[in-house]
RNA sequence: GCCGCGGUGGCGGAACUGGUAGACGCGCUGGACUUAAAAUCCAGUUGUAGCGAUACAGUGCGGGUUCGAUUCCCGCCCGCGGCACCA
């Protein structure tokens, strides 16, 4: 038992009075880049299994420093958004009060941790400083042409009172509060991200040292399909439906065509329609629902036929008819489709549905008939499609997409799913858009010298019903002269989302104060990039995405010199209540870190963490497991009282061996097995200790030992290092280098097989013969009885390792 | 439905490019110390049979490759995560 309060009360004040942990830009020294997402100071503060990514890039990062690197390894708090606006309107509080003082708190308990950060360059995202850069980078979209106001149907949340992006959205739910969205027609600024989509899809190849999982769910996230778009005129008209396919193939399937309720078409046709009023009560219908009604794969395909306008198949002239059917989205290619019922699924069910012909155009290789009862998705041989027919899909795509183009009826096309970023908040905690809408002018920026524009301060900040933020209704704000013109102007009054400051946060670190420039050139040619990313999975499809894409952006300005932001990225797995359940209020299963710090102490907090099992891997918190760790502690403590120290070789051996593998698993992140290792170690001296009554270490060991403990303990390990007479910080040491030859055993334990099964293991030594280990196996009283009466048909010898004998 | 990851004792998990399955920790059982308990220390702990040496079985299920498979291949089952009418 130790005190641990005191030790790690003292360490902690020391590091900080002596500047352990200060950053230096000394640029003769590799530098290393660590980092973690910083977190979103939430008003309940952090449970345990918030530290636990902290807690590994901490040990990461106290690896490097030792091993003679500068490293980079700061904190900060993504502050703006709903989650601290909506806790602010509930308690009543200022959300600018409500951050700061939710700041205070993680500060606090992250503080107890004993985490090297270098607080100098802490990175708050509502600071106005902060903010300019933001906004600034915004401006820079503008002024290209990034980001464009629209006036498009998009997802609202009728709770939280604002629109939000595709990537805000949780299985058709509002993210934060769990409503379902509605489609709401809404001014609102968006980002083109789409112009980025097909380099942030290529060029995840160039990452290989992200997590193949997080490149797949980006890659179907951004969701490329290659593609051509076709025109169907329409019948007696000069109107015409563009239609999106990736299945050129089957175009001579096509037995009618779908266009989305909302599509502009449809409202040009109105004079053709001749049953207007039931196409208007099925649109006004899907109008009513829920995106998640729209969406449910369960519920049965419905339409309206546009009675008296038909379309015409480019191909063949064939005159097709026209429905208006919500199974067909507006927001995805050309928000109409060709209707293919033999080939696709979704096609086919509507036909069945409403009684319309189906007709196959592609055949399996092997001749088989088409059946009718489903619809053939695979390739096949074309049939009954012109001057097409005999020929295999993949080829009949490209001729038919040449001839597309030839006659002047479409073209090839690209798609994604990924939508442009709807970067528009009907809410007050945001950084506010720096524009001004000027009568004569249009839409004016903020001039860049008068950034930043700082979020006023307002009585009520509660969202409104009538999708304006709350900053429309300070009039002395809003009502400014045009910069262009002089004239009567009015600020935006939207303002940004949550993501926007998280999307280039790990710059600022390099360079947190500077005025001038987002981050000095310099600077940001020495640190960048960030070397190593650790963060939850969650953020896979958000702010890796807009991160990735806001990076690309200020590379294409030169603001940034390399094209990917972060260079390794792992993720951390959750901890689980004791009852396996997430840690929540609701379940009552929340484990507080304070609490555990004060009575068991930092370091085995540290320690447990990391030894419950892989990182990447969730796993439920375990009281008793803590107190494990807390033991192998208090074991080493007792090994600092020893005074009397004598060398034995084995144990020499073992911390050679023990040296090795923790320096390896710190830096492929195993940290359960490093600190296995250790134990092991720890074990193994207690039991010499035990029987000669003497450290079985030199001083300059035992030093090296607690070196290769330090990053997991790091206060226990300075209190015993300073007990062992050193002056300085363990921290300032460099990393202990193993001895190969210590590592090697004379002796070792070879394997006897018989038959490939285990029979026996034999010391010898390490580089026995062959001849010498079958002559030894045959001696072995215990071994005789696999030999009687057999005859030995061959023997496979690995040196060092092992035998097998196959006898009969 | 599609994509990705995983399935090993009572529990968390270990096992390098195929080579002693269950390291390390928790829990449990027995013992020492104690008036007693906690703490600590020692021993045991995959199952079955046996006093024991030992033998057999065993890494989700069924096959296969191999001298040898938790590891590689084929076919299933189950769990988790992501996406989901994307034409």
């Amino acid at each position: 038992m130790y005190n641990h309060q005191e030790i790690e009360k003292k360490w902690q004040a020391k590091w900080i009075q002596d500047e352990v942990y200060k950053t230096k830009t000394d640029q003769s020294k590799p530098k290393y880049y660590i980092l973690d997402m910083f977190p979103y100071p939430s008003g309940v503060g952090l449970h345990v299994g918030h530290p636990k990514g902290y807690i590994a890039t901490d040990i990461f990062a106290r690896l490097k420093m030792m091993q003679g690197y500068n490293v980079l390894h700061p904190m900060g708090f993504d502050a703006f958004g709903l989650p601290t606006e909506n806790y602010a309107i509930k308690n009543k509080i200022q959300p600018q009060k409500a951050t700061d003082d939710n700041i205070a708190t993680y500060k606090k308990q992250l503080s107890i941790l004993g985490f090297c950060y270098d607080w100098q360059r802490e990175v708050i995202t509502t600071d106005p400083s902060y903010y300019k850069w933001t906004q600034w980078t915004f401006l820079q979209m503008f002024k290209r042409g990034l980001a464009y106001e629209s006036f498009e149907p998009i997802n609202w949340c009728p709770s939280c009172k604002t629109g939000l992006a595709n990537e805000d959205l949780d299985n058709g739910h509002c993210e934060r509060c769990g409503t379902p969205v509605i489609l709401k027609k809404l001014r609102q600024w968006v980002l083109r991200i789409t112009d980025y989509a097909e380099r942030m899809l290529v060029d995840l190849d160039k990452l290989p040292d992200w997590e193949s999982s997080t490149k797949e769910m980006q890659k179907n996230w951004i969701g490329r399909s290659e593609g051509a778009e076709i025109d169907f005129k329409i019948l007696e008209t000069d109107q015409k439906i563009k239609v999106f396919t990736t299945r050129v193939d089957t175009i001579f399937g096509c037995t009618y065509v779908v266009v989305a309720p909302e599509n502009k078409i449809v409202q040009a046709l109105k004079d053709k329609i001749t049953n207007l009023s039931e196409v208007n009560e099925y649109i006004e219908e899907c109008q009513n629902k829920t995106d998640l009604q729209r969406t449910d794969l369960n519920k049965e395909k419905t339409g309206v036929k546009l009675k008296g306008a038909k379309a015409i198949n480019p191909f063949n002239g064939e005159e097709v008819e026209i429905f208006i059917a919500d199974y067909v989205l507006n927001s995805y290619g050309t928000g109409a489709v060709m209707a293919v019922p033999a080939h696709d699924e979704r096609d086919f069910e509507f036909a069945h549905k409403m009684g319309l012909r189906i007709k196959a155009v592609i055949f399996a290789t092997d001749n088989s008939e088409y059946n009718g009862k489903y619809a053939f998705l695979d390739d096949g041989v074309l049939r009954n499609s012109g001057e097409f027919t005999g020929l295999d899909s993949a080829t009949a795509r490209q001729k038919m997409t040449d001839w597309l183009v030839d006659n002047n009826f479409g073209d090839k096309k690209i798609n994604y799913k990924i939508k442009d970023w709807v970067f528009s908040r009907q809410r007050y905690w945001g950084e506010p858009i720096p524009l001004i809408h000027c009568e004569n002018c249009g839409v004016v920026p903020v001039p860049e010298s008068e950034l930043p524009l700082v979020l006023p301060v307002v009585k009520s900040y509660e969202p409104s019903d009538n999708g304006e933020s709350p900053l429309a209704t300070i009039s002395d704000w809003v009502n400014v002269k045009c910069p262009k013109c002089g004239g009567a102007g009015k600020r935006e009054t939207n303002t940004m989302p949550q993501w926007a400051g998280s999307c280039w946060y790990y710059l600022r670190y390099i360079d947190p104060k500077n005025n001038e420039v987002l981050v000095n050139k310099e600077l940001e040619k020495y640190w960048s990039p960030v070397d190593f990313y650790v963060g939850g999975a969650e953020h896979a499809t958000r702010h890796l995405i807009y991160a990735r894409f806001w990076h690309k952006f200020l590379f294409d300005i030169g603001v940034v010199n390399y094209e990917e932001p972060f260079t390794k990225l792992k993720h951390v797995g959750l901890i689980m209540g004791e009852d396996g359940r997430k840690m929540s209020k609701r379940w009552g299963n929340v484990i507080n870190p304070d609490k555990i710090v004060s009575q068991f102490g930092a370091d085995s907090l540290r320690v447990y963490e990391m030894f419950m099992g892989p990182f990447e891997q969730s796993c439920a918190w375990n009281t008793n497991g803590l107190i494990g760790a807390k033991k192998f502690l208090d074991k080493i403590v007792s090994l600092g009282e020893m005074t009397e120290f004598k060398e034995d070789k084995e144990i020499k051996s073992r911390l050679h061996k023990t040296i090795k593998k923790v320096s390896e698993d710190i830096s492929g992140f195993y940290f359960n097995t490093a600190v296995s290792a250790l134990m092991i170690l720890v074990n193994e001296i207690i039991e010499k200790k035990n029987k000669i009554s003497a450290l079985p270490l030199s001083r300059e060991d035992f030093y090296k030992f607690l070196q290769i403990l330090s990053p997991f303990a790091p206060h226990l390990s300075e209190e015993l290092a300073e007990k062992l007479g050193k002056k300085e910080s363990i921290f300032a040491s460099s990393w202990p280098q193993y001895d190969e030859e210590l590592i090697k055993d004379e002796t070792i334990n070879l394997v006897v097989q018989i038959n490939g099964k285990f029979r026996a293991s034999l010391l010898v030594a390490h580089d026995i013969s062959e001849k010498e280990v079958l002559e030894l196996v045959l001696a072995q009283e215990n071994l005789k009885k696999w030999f009687e009466n057999a005859e030995i048909l061959k023997t496979i010898f690995v040196p060092g390792k092992l035998i097998n004998i196959v006898v009969k």
